[in-house]
RNA sequence: CGGGGUGUAGCGCAGCCCGGUUAGCGCAUCUGCUUUGGGAGCAGAGGGUCGCAGGUUCGAAUCCUGCCACCCCGACCA
Protein backbone atom coordinates (compact mmCIF):
# COMPACT_ATOMS: atom_id res chain seq x y z
CA UNK A 1 0.00 0.00 0.00
CA UNK A 2 1.73 2.89 -1.10
CA UNK A 3 1.64 5.99 0.90
CA UNK A 4 -0.56 9.23 0.60
CA UNK A 5 -2.48 10.18 -2.64
CA UNK A 6 -2.54 13.09 -4.49
CA UNK A 7 -4.56 16.05 -2.88
CA UNK A 8 -7.99 16.93 -4.78
CA UNK A 9 -6.97 20.59 -5.28
CA UNK A 10 -3.52 19.66 -6.49
CA UNK A 11 -4.68 17.73 -9.33
CA UNK A 12 -8.66 16.13 -9.39
CA UNK A 13 -7.97 13.61 -12.05
CA UNK A 14 -4.89 12.14 -9.89
CA UNK A 15 -6.50 12.42 -7.00
CA UNK A 16 -9.67 10.33 -8.64
CA UNK A 17 -6.65 7.60 -10.37
CA UNK A 18 -5.13 7.25 -7.18
CA UNK A 19 -8.39 6.51 -5.39
CA UNK A 20 -9.20 4.07 -7.67
CA UNK A 21 -5.80 2.36 -7.73
CA UNK A 22 -4.73 2.30 -4.24
CA UNK A 23 -8.08 1.94 -2.59
CA UNK A 24 -7.76 -1.84 -4.53
CA UNK A 25 -10.86 -1.38 -6.68
CA UNK A 26 -9.70 -1.29 -10.12
CA UNK A 27 -6.51 -1.06 -12.63
CA UNK A 28 -5.64 -0.48 -15.97
CA UNK A 29 -5.26 -4.20 -17.58
CA UNK A 30 -3.13 -5.50 -20.43
CA UNK A 31 -6.08 -4.68 -23.04
CA UNK A 32 -6.17 -1.07 -24.24
CA UNK A 33 -9.44 0.92 -22.54
CA UNK A 34 -10.17 -2.30 -20.35
CA UNK A 35 -9.93 -2.51 -16.72
CA UNK A 36 -9.60 -4.94 -14.34
CA UNK A 37 -12.03 -4.89 -11.67
CA UNK A 38 -10.37 -5.53 -8.04
CA UNK A 39 -11.89 -7.67 -5.65
CA UNK A 40 -12.94 -4.65 -3.75
CA UNK A 41 -14.12 -2.66 -6.23
CA UNK A 42 -16.40 -5.78 -7.33
CA UNK A 43 -17.42 -5.52 -3.85
CA UNK A 44 -18.96 -2.49 -4.13
CA UNK A 45 -20.23 -3.23 -7.45
CA UNK A 46 -22.54 -6.45 -6.24
CA UNK A 47 -23.77 -4.82 -3.47
CA UNK A 48 -25.39 -1.94 -6.19
CA UNK A 49 -25.97 -4.88 -8.19
CA UNK A 50 -27.96 -6.71 -5.36
CA UNK A 51 -30.12 -3.69 -4.51
CA UNK A 52 -30.92 -2.76 -8.09
CA UNK A 53 -31.93 -6.37 -8.90
CA UNK A 54 -34.12 -6.64 -6.08
CA UNK A 55 -35.93 -2.90 -6.92
CA UNK A 56 -36.04 -4.21 -10.67
CA UNK A 57 -37.96 -7.29 -9.68
CA UNK A 58 -39.92 -5.52 -6.39
CA UNK A 59 -41.58 -3.83 -9.87
CA UNK A 60 -42.19 -6.98 -12.04
CA UNK A 61 -38.97 -7.20 -13.94
CA UNK A 62 -37.39 -10.73 -14.85
CA UNK A 63 -33.82 -11.31 -15.86
CA UNK A 64 -32.83 -12.95 -18.79
CA UNK A 65 -29.77 -13.16 -21.26
CA UNK A 66 -29.09 -12.63 -24.59
CA UNK A 67 -26.21 -13.12 -27.06
CA UNK A 68 -23.12 -11.46 -27.00
CA UNK A 69 -22.67 -11.10 -30.80
CA UNK A 70 -24.69 -9.40 -33.07
CA UNK A 71 -25.09 -9.55 -36.34
CA UNK A 72 -24.13 -6.77 -38.40
CA UNK A 73 -27.47 -6.91 -40.51
CA UNK A 74 -29.15 -6.41 -37.34
CA UNK A 75 -27.52 -3.02 -36.78
CA UNK A 76 -28.62 -1.11 -39.59
CA UNK A 77 -31.92 -1.95 -38.98
CA UNK A 78 -32.79 1.32 -37.22
CA UNK A 79 -31.29 3.92 -38.93
CA UNK A 80 -30.89 6.41 -36.15
CA UNK A 81 -29.23 3.76 -33.85
CA UNK A 82 -26.85 2.32 -36.13
CA UNK A 83 -25.63 6.01 -36.68
CA UNK A 84 -24.95 6.83 -33.19
CA UNK A 85 -23.10 3.38 -32.68
CA UNK A 86 -21.45 2.34 -35.85
CA UNK A 87 -18.17 4.39 -34.79
CA UNK A 88 -17.54 2.71 -31.75
CA UNK A 89 -18.14 -0.92 -32.40
CA UNK A 90 -15.99 -4.26 -32.39
CA UNK A 91 -16.32 -6.40 -35.10
CA UNK A 92 -15.73 -10.18 -34.86
CA UNK A 93 -14.67 -11.63 -38.59
CA UNK A 94 -12.70 -14.83 -37.98
CA UNK A 95 -13.65 -18.31 -36.24
CA UNK A 96 -10.34 -19.51 -36.25
CA UNK A 97 -6.57 -19.11 -35.65
CA UNK A 98 -3.49 -21.26 -37.09
CA UNK A 99 0.44 -21.57 -36.76
CA UNK A 100 3.15 -20.29 -38.69
CA UNK A 101 6.01 -22.23 -39.50
CA UNK A 102 7.75 -19.72 -37.39
CA UNK A 103 5.71 -20.30 -34.51
CA UNK A 104 3.26 -17.42 -34.37
CA UNK A 105 -0.39 -17.72 -34.40
CA UNK A 106 -2.68 -15.69 -37.16
CA UNK A 107 -5.47 -15.49 -38.36
CA UNK A 108 -6.93 -18.42 -40.08
CA UNK A 109 -7.96 -16.01 -43.78
CA UNK A 110 -9.94 -19.51 -44.96
CA UNK A 111 -11.64 -18.86 -41.68
CA UNK A 112 -13.78 -15.75 -42.14
CA UNK A 113 -17.27 -15.28 -41.07
CA UNK A 114 -20.26 -14.78 -44.16
CA UNK A 115 -21.54 -11.94 -41.78
CA UNK A 116 -19.50 -10.31 -39.29
CA UNK A 117 -20.73 -9.68 -35.96
CA UNK A 118 -21.00 -6.80 -33.97
CA UNK A 119 -19.97 -7.12 -29.57
CA UNK A 120 -23.12 -5.45 -28.12
CA UNK A 121 -22.75 -1.91 -27.75
CA UNK A 122 -26.27 -2.09 -26.42
CA UNK A 123 -28.53 -4.91 -27.02
CA UNK A 124 -31.52 -3.10 -28.60
CA UNK A 125 -31.33 -5.26 -31.80
CA UNK A 126 -30.72 -8.45 -30.55
CA UNK A 127 -33.81 -8.48 -28.30
CA UNK A 128 -36.21 -7.05 -30.73
CA UNK A 129 -35.39 -9.66 -33.15
CA UNK A 130 -36.24 -12.04 -30.17
CA UNK A 131 -39.24 -10.34 -29.21
CA UNK A 132 -40.84 -10.69 -32.92
CA UNK A 133 -40.74 -14.29 -32.02
CA UNK A 134 -42.59 -13.84 -28.62
CA UNK A 135 -45.07 -11.29 -29.50
CA UNK A 136 -48.21 -12.28 -31.06
CA UNK A 137 -50.48 -10.70 -29.21
CA UNK A 138 -51.77 -7.68 -26.71
CA UNK A 139 -52.09 -11.12 -24.21
CA UNK A 140 -48.32 -11.53 -24.79
CA UNK A 141 -47.38 -7.90 -23.35
CA UNK A 142 -46.14 -6.45 -21.38
CA UNK A 143 -42.59 -7.88 -21.60
CA UNK A 144 -40.44 -7.09 -18.56
CA UNK A 145 -37.01 -7.73 -19.09
CA UNK A 146 -33.60 -7.31 -17.88
CA UNK A 147 -30.42 -8.46 -18.38
CA UNK A 148 -26.93 -7.93 -16.17
CA UNK A 149 -23.97 -7.89 -18.73
CA UNK A 150 -20.57 -6.44 -20.28
CA UNK A 151 -21.07 -4.26 -23.68
CA UNK A 152 -18.13 -3.06 -25.70
CA UNK A 153 -17.74 0.62 -27.21
CA UNK A 154 -14.40 1.19 -28.82
CA UNK A 155 -13.93 4.73 -27.01
CA UNK A 156 -11.08 7.22 -27.84
CA UNK A 157 -9.86 7.69 -24.58
CA UNK A 158 -11.06 6.07 -21.39
CA UNK A 159 -11.15 6.42 -17.67
CA UNK A 160 -11.37 3.91 -14.95
CA UNK A 161 -14.91 3.45 -14.33
CA UNK A 162 -16.25 6.30 -15.68
CA UNK A 163 -15.47 5.43 -19.35
CA UNK A 164 -14.21 1.89 -20.54
CA UNK A 165 -13.86 0.42 -23.69
CA UNK A 166 -15.79 -3.34 -21.85
CA UNK A 167 -18.03 -2.09 -19.27
CA UNK A 168 -20.64 -3.60 -17.03
CA UNK A 169 -24.05 -2.96 -16.98
CA UNK A 170 -27.68 -4.44 -16.97
CA UNK A 171 -29.86 -3.00 -19.73
CA UNK A 172 -33.58 -3.43 -19.11
CA UNK A 173 -35.91 -4.16 -22.46
CA UNK A 174 -39.45 -3.54 -22.10
CA UNK A 175 -42.02 -3.97 -24.28
CA UNK A 176 -45.92 -2.35 -23.74
CA UNK A 177 -49.08 -2.40 -25.68
CA UNK A 178 -49.88 1.34 -25.34
CA UNK A 179 -47.54 4.18 -25.64
CA UNK A 180 -48.88 5.48 -22.36
CA UNK A 181 -47.33 2.30 -20.83
CA UNK A 182 -44.25 2.62 -22.11
CA UNK A 183 -43.92 6.18 -21.38
CA UNK A 184 -45.29 4.99 -17.37
CA UNK A 185 -42.39 2.53 -17.35
CA UNK A 186 -39.60 5.06 -18.61
CA UNK A 187 -40.20 7.07 -16.08
CA UNK A 188 -40.95 4.55 -13.57
CA UNK A 189 -37.36 3.62 -14.41
CA UNK A 190 -35.82 6.70 -14.12
CA UNK A 191 -38.06 7.11 -10.70
CA UNK A 192 -36.20 3.55 -9.59
CA UNK A 193 -32.86 4.80 -10.37
CA UNK A 194 -33.27 8.72 -8.57
CA UNK A 195 -33.61 6.52 -5.64
CA UNK A 196 -31.16 4.29 -5.52
CA UNK A 197 -29.01 7.25 -6.40
CA UNK A 198 -29.67 9.29 -3.76
CA UNK A 199 -31.20 6.66 -0.56
CA UNK A 200 -28.26 3.90 -1.20
CA UNK A 201 -25.38 6.28 -2.96
CA UNK A 202 -26.55 8.98 -0.89
CA UNK A 203 -26.07 10.92 -4.20
CA UNK A 204 -28.17 13.44 -5.07
CA UNK A 205 -29.39 13.56 -8.75
CA UNK A 206 -31.15 15.79 -10.81
CA UNK A 207 -33.93 14.17 -13.10
CA UNK A 208 -34.79 15.37 -16.20
CA UNK A 209 -35.40 15.19 -20.15
CA UNK A 210 -32.51 15.09 -22.43
CA UNK A 211 -32.31 17.57 -25.43
CA UNK A 212 -32.69 16.10 -29.01
CA UNK A 213 -28.74 16.34 -29.15
CA UNK A 214 -27.94 14.25 -25.75
CA UNK A 215 -30.39 11.34 -26.66
CA UNK A 216 -29.44 8.15 -26.95
CA UNK A 217 -29.49 6.72 -30.93
CA UNK A 218 -32.70 5.13 -31.63
CA UNK A 219 -34.70 6.89 -29.33
CA UNK A 220 -37.92 9.53 -29.01
CA UNK A 221 -37.13 10.35 -25.65
CA UNK A 222 -34.38 10.18 -23.25
CA UNK A 223 -34.47 10.67 -19.46
CA UNK A 224 -31.46 11.12 -17.53
CA UNK A 225 -30.20 11.34 -13.60
CA UNK A 226 -27.39 13.75 -13.37
CA UNK A 227 -24.93 14.30 -10.70
CA UNK A 228 -22.31 17.26 -10.02
CA UNK A 229 -19.43 15.71 -8.86
CA UNK A 230 -16.93 17.42 -6.52
CA UNK A 231 -14.96 19.55 -9.33
CA UNK A 232 -17.62 20.70 -10.82
CA UNK A 233 -18.35 18.49 -13.45
CA UNK A 234 -21.63 16.75 -14.35
CA UNK A 235 -21.68 13.26 -14.48
CA UNK A 236 -24.74 11.43 -16.22
CA UNK A 237 -25.18 8.79 -13.90
CA UNK A 238 -28.74 6.63 -15.27
CA UNK A 239 -30.81 7.06 -18.55
CA UNK A 240 -33.98 6.02 -19.48
CA UNK A 241 -35.62 5.45 -23.01
CA UNK A 242 -39.10 6.14 -24.52
CA UNK A 243 -38.38 3.88 -28.05
CA UNK A 244 -41.69 4.89 -29.00
CA UNK A 245 -42.06 1.68 -31.62
CA UNK A 246 -38.86 2.71 -33.40
CA UNK A 247 -37.17 -1.17 -32.69
CA UNK A 248 -40.44 -2.69 -32.69
CA UNK A 249 -40.80 -1.07 -36.45
CA UNK A 250 -37.49 -1.87 -37.41
CA UNK A 251 -37.95 -5.54 -36.86
CA UNK A 252 -41.35 -5.74 -37.86
CA UNK A 253 -42.93 -6.36 -34.42
CA UNK A 254 -46.95 -6.03 -34.04
CA UNK A 255 -49.46 -7.50 -32.12
CA UNK A 256 -53.01 -7.84 -32.55
CA UNK A 257 -54.98 -5.26 -29.98
CA UNK A 258 -58.22 -5.85 -28.04
CA UNK A 259 -60.33 -4.88 -31.11
CA UNK A 260 -58.53 -7.57 -33.40
CA UNK A 261 -56.09 -4.61 -35.05
CA UNK A 262 -52.63 -5.16 -35.82
CA UNK A 263 -49.96 -2.60 -33.69
CA UNK A 264 -46.96 -1.92 -33.34
CA UNK A 265 -45.20 -2.96 -29.80
CA UNK A 266 -44.06 0.08 -27.73
CA UNK A 267 -40.75 -0.02 -25.97
CA UNK A 268 -38.45 1.24 -23.27
CA UNK A 269 -34.80 0.64 -22.10
CA UNK A 270 -33.02 1.82 -19.18
CA UNK A 271 -29.33 1.31 -17.87
CA UNK A 272 -26.27 2.15 -15.27
CA UNK A 273 -23.33 0.82 -15.42
CA UNK A 274 -20.28 0.55 -13.95
CA UNK A 275 -20.04 4.14 -14.27
CA UNK A 276 -21.84 4.17 -10.75
CA UNK A 277 -18.84 3.42 -9.08
CA UNK A 278 -16.90 6.80 -10.67
CA UNK A 279 -19.84 8.62 -9.26
CA UNK A 280 -19.92 7.02 -6.12
CA UNK A 281 -15.93 7.56 -5.82
CA UNK A 282 -16.38 11.38 -6.88
CA UNK A 283 -19.43 12.21 -4.93
CA UNK A 284 -18.13 11.72 -1.60
CA UNK A 285 -13.90 11.01 -1.28
CA UNK A 286 -11.54 12.97 0.33
CA UNK A 287 -7.98 13.59 0.28
CA UNK A 288 -7.34 10.47 2.70
CA UNK A 289 -9.12 8.39 0.37
CA UNK A 290 -12.86 6.74 -0.28
CA UNK A 291 -15.86 7.59 1.71
CA UNK A 292 -18.40 4.50 0.98
CA UNK A 293 -22.28 5.22 2.20
CA UNK A 294 -23.11 2.89 4.74
CA UNK A 295 -25.76 1.24 2.84
CA UNK A 296 -22.89 -0.20 0.41
CA UNK A 297 -19.98 -0.94 2.09
CA UNK A 298 -18.81 -3.98 1.58
CA UNK A 299 -17.06 -3.41 5.11
CA UNK A 300 -19.51 -1.35 7.62
CA UNK A 301 -16.86 -1.82 10.44
CA UNK A 302 -13.71 -2.98 10.81
CA UNK A 303 -11.61 -3.66 14.13
CA UNK A 304 -8.12 -3.82 14.96
CA UNK A 305 -7.06 -5.10 17.64
CA UNK A 306 -3.99 -3.36 19.50
CA UNK A 307 -1.62 -5.55 20.85
CA UNK A 308 2.37 -6.41 21.58
CA UNK A 309 2.08 -10.08 22.73
CA UNK A 310 0.21 -13.15 21.59
CA UNK A 311 -1.67 -13.28 25.22
CA UNK A 312 -2.98 -9.87 24.86
CA UNK A 313 -4.33 -10.83 21.35
CA UNK A 314 -5.84 -13.75 23.07
CA UNK A 315 -7.96 -11.33 25.67
CA UNK A 316 -8.58 -8.77 23.24
CA UNK A 317 -10.40 -11.41 20.83
CA UNK A 318 -12.87 -12.90 23.61
CA UNK A 319 -14.04 -9.36 24.30
CA UNK A 320 -14.18 -8.91 20.23
CA UNK A 321 -15.78 -11.90 19.85
CA UNK A 322 -18.95 -10.80 22.01
CA UNK A 323 -19.27 -7.68 19.72
CA UNK A 324 -19.01 -9.38 16.57
CA UNK A 325 -21.88 -11.72 17.57
CA UNK A 326 -23.72 -8.80 18.37
CA UNK A 327 -23.09 -7.22 14.70
CA UNK A 328 -23.97 -10.42 12.78
CA UNK A 329 -27.54 -10.21 14.97
CA UNK A 330 -27.85 -6.97 13.50
CA UNK A 331 -26.77 -8.06 10.19
CA UNK A 332 -23.86 -5.22 10.18
CA UNK A 333 -20.76 -6.65 8.02
CA UNK A 334 -17.62 -6.16 9.88
CA UNK A 335 -14.12 -7.35 9.50
CA UNK A 336 -11.43 -7.82 12.55
CA UNK A 337 -8.18 -7.50 11.21
CA UNK A 338 -5.62 -9.33 13.57
CA UNK A 339 -3.03 -9.17 11.00
CA UNK A 340 0.07 -9.54 12.76
CA UNK A 341 1.94 -8.48 9.82
CA UNK A 342 0.72 -4.52 10.09
CA UNK A 343 0.87 -2.27 12.41
CA UNK A 344 -2.36 -0.58 14.14
CA UNK A 345 -1.18 2.47 12.42
CA UNK A 346 -0.89 1.28 8.88
CA UNK A 347 -4.32 -0.29 9.73
CA UNK A 348 -5.86 2.93 10.34
CA UNK A 349 -5.14 4.35 7.08
CA UNK A 350 -5.44 1.50 4.98
CA UNK A 351 -9.03 1.41 5.60
CA UNK A 352 -9.33 4.85 5.81
CA UNK A 353 -8.38 4.79 2.40
CA UNK A 354 -10.88 2.25 1.38
CA UNK A 355 -13.32 3.86 2.74
CA UNK A 356 -14.58 1.75 5.64
CA UNK A 357 -17.86 4.02 7.41
CA UNK A 358 -16.55 2.63 11.23
CA UNK A 359 -13.34 1.83 12.66
CA UNK A 360 -13.61 0.30 16.25
CA UNK A 361 -9.88 0.01 17.83
CA UNK A 362 -9.18 -2.02 21.06
CA UNK A 363 -6.28 -2.38 23.47
CA UNK A 364 -5.13 -3.16 26.53
CA UNK A 365 -6.75 -0.11 27.95
CA UNK A 366 -9.55 -0.51 26.72
CA UNK A 367 -9.82 -4.04 28.46
CA UNK A 368 -9.23 -2.76 31.57
CA UNK A 369 -12.02 -0.18 31.38
CA UNK A 370 -14.34 -1.87 29.30
CA UNK A 371 -14.33 0.56 26.36
CA UNK A 372 -13.15 0.61 22.69
CA UNK A 373 -12.37 3.77 20.65
CA UNK A 374 -14.62 4.36 17.25
CA UNK A 375 -13.59 6.35 14.54
CA UNK A 376 -16.09 7.26 11.91
CA UNK A 377 -14.62 7.99 8.14
CA UNK A 378 -17.05 10.68 7.25
CA UNK A 379 -16.12 13.29 9.66
CA UNK A 380 -13.06 11.69 11.77
CA UNK A 381 -14.02 12.07 14.70
CA UNK A 382 -12.79 9.47 17.88
CA UNK A 383 -14.74 8.50 20.58
CA UNK A 384 -14.58 6.36 23.52
CA UNK A 385 -17.97 4.52 24.43
CA UNK A 386 -18.73 1.58 26.32
CA UNK A 387 -18.40 -2.19 24.97
CA UNK A 388 -21.52 -2.57 26.17
CA UNK A 389 -24.12 -1.99 23.64
CA UNK A 390 -21.66 -0.86 21.07
CA UNK A 391 -23.76 -2.44 18.28
CA UNK A 392 -26.65 -0.43 19.09
CA UNK A 393 -24.31 2.75 18.67
CA UNK A 394 -23.04 1.68 15.55
CA UNK A 395 -26.56 0.72 13.95
CA UNK A 396 -27.44 4.25 14.75
CA UNK A 397 -24.15 5.73 13.66
CA UNK A 398 -23.96 3.50 10.03
CA UNK A 399 -27.86 5.77 9.20
CA UNK A 400 -26.04 8.74 10.61
CA UNK A 401 -23.20 8.57 8.06
CA UNK A 402 -25.44 7.50 5.58
CA UNK A 403 -27.59 10.68 6.04
CA UNK A 404 -24.04 13.08 6.90
CA UNK A 405 -22.60 12.28 3.65
CA UNK A 406 -26.04 12.53 1.32
CA UNK A 407 -26.60 16.27 3.44
CA UNK A 408 -23.23 16.89 2.53
CA UNK A 409 -23.54 16.24 -1.01
CA UNK A 410 -26.56 18.45 -0.97
CA UNK A 411 -24.95 20.98 0.43
CA UNK A 412 -21.81 20.83 -2.58
CA UNK A 413 -24.46 20.63 -4.90
CA UNK A 414 -26.36 24.18 -3.77
CA UNK A 415 -23.35 25.70 -3.67
CA UNK A 416 -22.57 25.26 -6.81
CA UNK A 417 -25.76 25.71 -8.49
CA UNK A 418 -26.12 29.26 -10.10
CA UNK A 419 -28.60 30.95 -11.87
CA UNK A 420 -27.67 33.32 -14.99
CA UNK A 421 -29.30 35.49 -17.11
CA UNK A 422 -27.03 36.56 -20.04
CA UNK A 423 -24.35 34.94 -22.08
CA UNK A 424 -21.33 36.86 -20.55
CA UNK A 425 -22.38 35.94 -16.82
CA UNK A 426 -23.03 32.38 -17.91
CA UNK A 427 -19.69 32.23 -19.60
CA UNK A 428 -17.89 33.51 -16.63
CA UNK A 429 -19.24 30.93 -14.55
CA UNK A 430 -18.70 28.28 -16.52
CA UNK A 431 -14.58 29.36 -16.93
CA UNK A 432 -14.49 30.21 -13.59
CA UNK A 433 -16.63 28.33 -11.01
CA UNK A 434 -18.35 25.37 -13.02
CA UNK A 435 -20.89 23.70 -11.66
CA UNK A 436 -24.79 23.39 -12.43
CA UNK A 437 -25.96 26.41 -14.17
CA UNK A 438 -29.31 27.15 -14.64
CA UNK A 439 -30.29 29.44 -17.65
CA UNK A 440 -32.76 30.09 -20.27
CA UNK A 441 -32.30 28.58 -23.89
CA UNK A 442 -34.60 28.67 -26.56
CA UNK A 443 -35.18 25.27 -27.45
CA UNK A 444 -32.81 24.93 -30.79
CA UNK A 445 -30.66 21.87 -31.62
CA UNK A 446 -28.06 25.07 -32.97
CA UNK A 447 -28.13 27.16 -29.77
CA UNK A 448 -27.18 24.16 -27.75
CA UNK A 449 -24.24 23.39 -30.44
CA UNK A 450 -23.45 26.83 -30.36
CA UNK A 451 -22.90 27.23 -26.49
CA UNK A 452 -21.01 24.01 -26.31
CA UNK A 453 -18.73 24.81 -28.94
CA UNK A 454 -17.98 28.09 -27.46
CA UNK A 455 -17.48 26.88 -23.63
CA UNK A 456 -17.52 23.12 -23.62
CA UNK A 457 -20.92 23.26 -22.21
CA UNK A 458 -23.66 21.23 -22.74
CA UNK A 459 -27.39 21.31 -21.06
CA UNK A 460 -27.23 18.18 -19.27
CA UNK A 461 -30.95 17.94 -19.33
CA UNK A 462 -34.26 19.79 -19.08
CA UNK A 463 -35.56 19.34 -15.40
CA UNK A 464 -38.02 18.20 -13.56
CA UNK A 465 -39.48 19.21 -10.89
CA UNK A 466 -38.44 22.54 -11.34
CA UNK A 467 -40.93 26.12 -11.60
CA UNK A 468 -41.93 26.23 -15.33
CA UNK A 469 -40.27 29.89 -15.15
CA UNK A 470 -40.85 31.62 -18.64
CA UNK A 471 -37.68 33.46 -19.72
CA UNK A 472 -35.94 34.69 -22.73
CA UNK A 473 -32.50 32.75 -24.16
CA UNK A 474 -29.36 33.89 -23.23
CA UNK A 475 -28.10 33.48 -26.51
CA UNK A 476 -30.87 34.42 -29.23
CA UNK A 477 -32.65 36.26 -26.30
CA UNK A 478 -36.14 34.05 -27.61
CA UNK A 479 -38.86 32.79 -25.66
CA UNK A 480 -37.80 29.52 -23.25
CA UNK A 481 -40.62 27.95 -21.57
CA UNK A 482 -38.68 26.96 -18.41
CA UNK A 483 -34.28 27.12 -17.46
CA UNK A 484 -32.23 24.09 -18.64
CA UNK A 485 -29.28 22.79 -16.64
CA UNK A 486 -25.77 23.14 -18.70
CA UNK A 487 -22.91 21.68 -17.15
CA UNK A 488 -19.53 20.68 -18.03
CA UNK A 489 -19.92 17.36 -18.50
CA UNK A 490 -17.56 13.84 -18.26
C1' C B 1 -6.38 11.24 -37.31
C1' G B 2 -3.20 15.88 -35.70
C1' G B 3 0.40 17.75 -31.73
C1' G B 4 3.61 16.35 -27.62
C1' G B 5 5.89 12.64 -24.59
C1' U B 6 7.52 7.96 -22.48
C1' G B 7 9.45 2.85 -22.62
C1' U B 8 15.63 0.90 -17.53
C1' A B 9 13.79 -4.64 -11.19
C1' G B 10 6.79 -5.71 -9.02
C1' C B 11 5.75 0.00 -8.85
C1' G B 12 7.87 5.05 -9.36
C1' C B 13 12.22 7.07 -11.40
C1' A B 14 17.77 8.68 -12.30
C1' G B 15 21.60 7.61 -15.81
C1' C B 16 21.39 9.12 -22.19
C1' C B 17 22.95 15.44 -24.16
C1' C B 18 29.07 14.34 -23.76
C1' G B 19 29.58 5.90 -25.44
C1' G B 20 34.16 3.31 -21.26
C1' U B 21 34.74 -0.48 -14.30
C1' U B 22 30.24 -4.82 -11.74
C1' A B 23 23.56 -0.17 -14.58
C1' G B 24 21.94 3.00 -9.85
C1' C B 25 18.10 5.22 -6.30
C1' G B 26 13.24 5.25 -3.57
C1' C B 27 9.05 2.20 -2.43
C1' A B 28 7.76 -2.85 -2.30
C1' U B 29 9.71 -8.05 -1.39
C1' C B 30 12.64 -11.77 1.70
C1' U B 31 15.68 -12.95 6.47
C1' G B 32 16.99 -11.59 11.51
C1' C B 33 16.52 -8.64 15.92
C1' U B 34 13.91 -4.76 18.32
C1' U B 35 8.89 -2.73 17.88
C1' U B 36 3.05 -2.36 17.93
C1' G B 37 -2.97 3.55 20.79
C1' G B 38 -1.90 6.98 13.43
C1' G B 39 1.41 4.47 7.45
C1' A B 40 7.98 1.26 12.58
C1' G B 41 13.64 1.17 13.18
C1' C B 42 18.27 -1.10 12.31
C1' A B 43 21.27 -4.77 9.78
C1' G B 44 21.56 -7.87 5.70
C1' A B 45 19.72 -10.32 1.06
C1' G B 46 17.30 -11.35 -3.58
C1' G B 47 15.45 -9.33 -8.04
C1' G B 48 17.44 -6.47 -14.84
C1' U B 49 16.59 -9.79 -22.52
C1' C B 50 17.87 -1.23 -20.29
C1' G B 51 10.45 -1.97 -25.44
C1' C B 52 11.90 -4.95 -30.21
C1' A B 53 15.09 -5.47 -34.62
C1' G B 54 19.17 -3.87 -37.22
C1' G B 55 23.46 -0.52 -37.75
C1' U B 56 28.03 2.49 -36.22
C1' U B 57 32.13 1.29 -32.75
C1' C B 58 37.59 -2.06 -29.76
C1' G B 59 33.20 -1.08 -26.63
C1' A B 60 26.06 0.94 -26.82
C1' A B 61 20.95 1.88 -21.71
C1' U B 62 23.70 6.09 -24.05
C1' C B 63 24.80 7.60 -31.07
C1' C B 64 21.93 6.30 -35.99
C1' U B 65 17.72 3.78 -38.75
C1' G B 66 13.22 1.13 -38.69
C1' C B 67 9.31 -1.01 -35.95
C1' C B 68 6.09 -1.78 -31.66
C1' A B 69 3.57 -0.37 -27.30
C1' C B 70 1.67 2.96 -23.93
C1' C B 71 0.56 7.92 -21.87
C1' C B 72 -0.94 13.21 -22.23
C1' C B 73 -3.44 17.36 -25.12
C1' G B 74 -6.93 17.97 -29.12
C1' A B 75 -10.70 15.95 -32.43
C1' C B 76 -14.47 12.04 -31.01
C1' C B 77 -17.80 10.13 -27.10
C1' A B 78 -26.75 8.14 -25.63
Amino acid sequence: MAKGITKRKDNYYKWYNDIVMKAGLAENSSVRGCMVIKPYGFAIWEKMKECLDKMFKETGHENAYFPLFIPKSFFSKEANHVDGFAKECAVVTHYRLKNKEDGTIVVDETAKLEEELIIRPTSETIIWSTYKKWIQSYRDLPILINQWANVVRWEMRTRLFLRTAEFLWQEGHTAHASKKEALDETIQMLNIYSEFAEKWMAMPVIKGKKTENEKFAGAIETFSIEALMQDGKALQSGTSHFLGQNFAKAFDVKFTNKTGKLEYVWASSWGVSTRLMGALIMAHSDDKGLVLPPKLAPIQVVIIPIYRKKEELITIKKVVNKILIKLKEKGISYKFDERDTHRPGHKFAEYELKGVPIRLAIGKRDIKNGTIELARRDTYEKKTYEQIGIENIIQELLEEIQENIYLKAIKFRKENSHIVNTYDEFKKVINEKQGFVFAHWDGTSETEKKIKNETKASIRNIPFGYPEEEGKCIVTGKYSKQRVIFAKAY
